[in-house]
RNA sequence: GGCCCCGUAGCUCAGCUGGAUAGAGCAACUGCCUUCUAAGCAGUAGGUCGUACGUUCGAAUCGUACCGGGGUCGCCA
């Protein structure tokens, strides 16, 4: 059994007893004691903070409860040692022998691995570009973090739907075929101005070429003009999601969903709970749209539910606002009995979080469902401490598949989610594309390579070219050192990160974990320069060498398990 | 102005959701290449965790207020 899982139960037991005894009838929640590695050594391999929390219902001071604790696990026979310390921690240094044998219990466990969760239906919904134009390096952000995010919702055994939603309905795709249109009838090659009310570049220039050229405009109705529009630059998108290992398994069209049933059944809820009423509206500050008549319009009673303004539904030309569309799109998956909708939106769209769920509330009382929302930052290109412009303007943004093509999907995926959401990311070409300890990516994939080079010069000085390293056949014995030790610790280590990254929502964790374990790793190999003594391999000791070499075999095992669901590869030499 | 997010070393960021002496990378300085991959390793220096109260055994972490920075407040999506 991993560490974390022993002494959970172990203390749990424990803490039942006790209760037990004191006539308490409760269940102690094993989730309200932590059960950590100290970062000062000082503090044992693994400590708790378990007295602190249940001393109060026993009534006793920590340190006594931490006493009788203590006094119970001593007889554990991988206990070498325990300690109450300070307010009342209980501090564990366990044998040797028992982290040599959590080396084991990885590997073991990388197949198996039985994540403690309550496993639930999500609706993961991310990128959903806009098909107006190709992706940029924000798209590319939602993009790889809604991704990742689902595959580590996987890996711990969560059901997860990756969905996009085609916003191909409203004023936008309105705008798209007026640009479409404007490129054809365009022979004198006039510029795309602001007052145009049109798309700018010349993606779209290309786009309508295609469209003209494969299939007259004659003959094709509006819809299917537009459809086919739609679905070339949807098909990009795929493309470039493709390129970077993004890849989604549900596409709602906004404009499928918002049937006129849909409508309707919406209205009528929302109609049942007294939230909507036919007014008018100021003319927002913002604005820009030239046609905006002060006009009736149905309007949502986002104010009652402490938004600023109430909010329009139905435009009065009929149209669905966004608004109305995304409720009724996510009220479609409550409908479909997802337990947690997971949305991937841009910054930009944190006003409109609450006044979302607000509604969604009023409109599902009794049903049980969790909406949250992982809003990402913005992303900066730069060329060392220079700043890449992004000229919306004209329509000559960077494309992420440009991006791609210089530093490839390895080095976009990491640098995506090695950092919080909330957090900007400078995406910097110069280190990006570095090979050096200064670019996460390269320093991770360093270390699984230099595990690889390890392995294959172990069987070359003990003239065994086709073995296969098989752990158990290792005297594990021989890895006594502190370094060692510290090294196991960390690798059995990798499941709790797993379940906190999942928990959170937050790949950067483990991003984190890789390039930490990397740094371990390759300090440990650095101990053979300055101690000749601590060579992983050692010419003349099959054993020692062996039983090293296996310790390396499990470092390469879980950065090529993180590396594999973050979606990077592992060269096996660079 | 309302709402949301951020403020930790000179710079860019972690900090396991309340734990013990706050950690990395870059930049600076010092060692280590007849090499188990120097594309690397070891070491030195660098902090009033924006400020002030509060919550408790204990706060960078939770709460409130303020200060500073960003985002957003459409009949765009």
């Amino acid at each position: 059994m991993l560490f974390n899982d022993y002494l959970k139960n172990k203390l749990n037991n424990l803490i039942c007893a006790e209760f037990k005894a004191h006539s308490i009838q409760e269940i102690p929640d094993e989730s309200s004691f932590s059960i950590e590695i100290p970062s000062n050594k000082k503090f044992g391999d693994v400590s708790s903070n378990i007295a602190m929390i249940f001393s109060k219902k026993l009534n006793l001071t920590p340190r006594e409860l931490a006493g009788k604790l203590c006094n119970q696990l001593n007889e554990d026979k991988f206990i070498e040692r325990l300690e109450v310390v300070g307010p009342g921690f209980l501090n564990f240094f366990f044998k040797n022998y028992f982290w040599q044998n959590q080396l084991k219990e990885v590997v073991r466990n990388l197949k198996i691995y039985k994540y403690k969760i309550e496993k639930k239906r999500i609706c993961l919904e991310f990128v959903s570009a806009n098909p107006t134009g190709l992706m940029h390096i924000g798209h590319a952000r939602g993009a790889v973090l809604g991704d990742t995010i689902a595959s580590i919702l996987e890996e711990v055994g969560h059901d997860v739907t990756r969905e996009y939603y085609i916003n191909d309905a409203g004023e936008q795709i309105k705008k798209l075929i007026n640009t479409i249109i404007f490129h054809h009838k365009n022979l004198t090659n006039e510029k795309i101005n602001d007052d145009k009310n049109l798309y700018p570049g010349t993606y779209l220039k290309e786009i309508s070429d295609t469209v003209y050229k494969d299939n007259s405009r004659e003959g094709l109705s509006n819809n299917i003009f537009e459809k086919k529009i739609i679905d070339l630059i949807i098909n990009d998108i795929k493309k470039d999601l493709k390129e970077i290992k993004v890849d989604h398994n549900s596409f709602v069209s906004e404009k499928k969903i918002s049937s006129k049933e849909n409508v309707d059944k919406v209205l009528k809820r929302l109609k049942n709970k007294n939230l909507i009423y036919e007014g008018f509206q100021e003319r927002p500050k913002s604005s820009n749209n030239q046609n905006w008549k002060k006009d009736k319009l149905l309007l949502f009673k986002s104010q009652k539910l402490g938004d600023d303004n109430d909010r329009a539904l139905m435009k009065p030309n009929g149209d669905l606002t966004y608004f109305m569309s995304d409720i009724i799109y996510h009220q479609n998956k409550i409908d479909k009995n997802y337990d947690i909708l997971l949305n991937i939106w841009g910054v930009d769209h944190s006003g409109y979080v609450k006044r979302l769920a607000n509604a969604l509330k009023e409109l599902n009382v009794k049903k049980q469902y969790s909406f949250e929302v992982k809003l990402t930052s913005l992303v900066n290109l730069l060329e060392g401490k220079k700043i890449m412009k992004m000229s919306k303007r004209d329509g000559n943004y960077v494309t992420m598949r440009e991006v791609v093509e210089k530093v490839g999907s390895d080095a976009l995926r990491f640098m995506m989610i090695s950092r919080n959401v909330d957090k900007k990311i400078d995406f910097d070409f110069k280190i990006i594309k570095s090979k050096t300890k200064e670019n996460p990516v390269f320093y991770v994939q360093y270390a699984y390579a230099r595990c690889m080079s390890l392995i294959e010069t172990f069987k070359r000085t003990f003239d065994c070219p086709s073995k296969k390293i098989d752990i158990n056949d290792a005297d594990l014995s021989f890895l006594n050192f502190e370094e060692d030790k510290v090294l196991i610790i960390k690798l059995s280590n990798f499941f709790n990160i797993m379940i906190a990254s999942a928990k959170s929502y937050e790949p950067h964790k483990i991003a984190n974990y890789l390039y930490d374990l990397a740094k371990d790793f390759h300090a440990y190999w650095g101990l053979g320069k300055l101690d000749p003594s601590k060579k992983i391999i050692s010419d003349n000791n099959y054993e020692i060498s062996f039983s090293r070499i296996s310790l390396v075999l499990v470092v390469s095992l879980i950065i090529k398990k993180g590396l594999g669901i973050l979606k990077i590869d592992c060269p096996e030499n660079m």
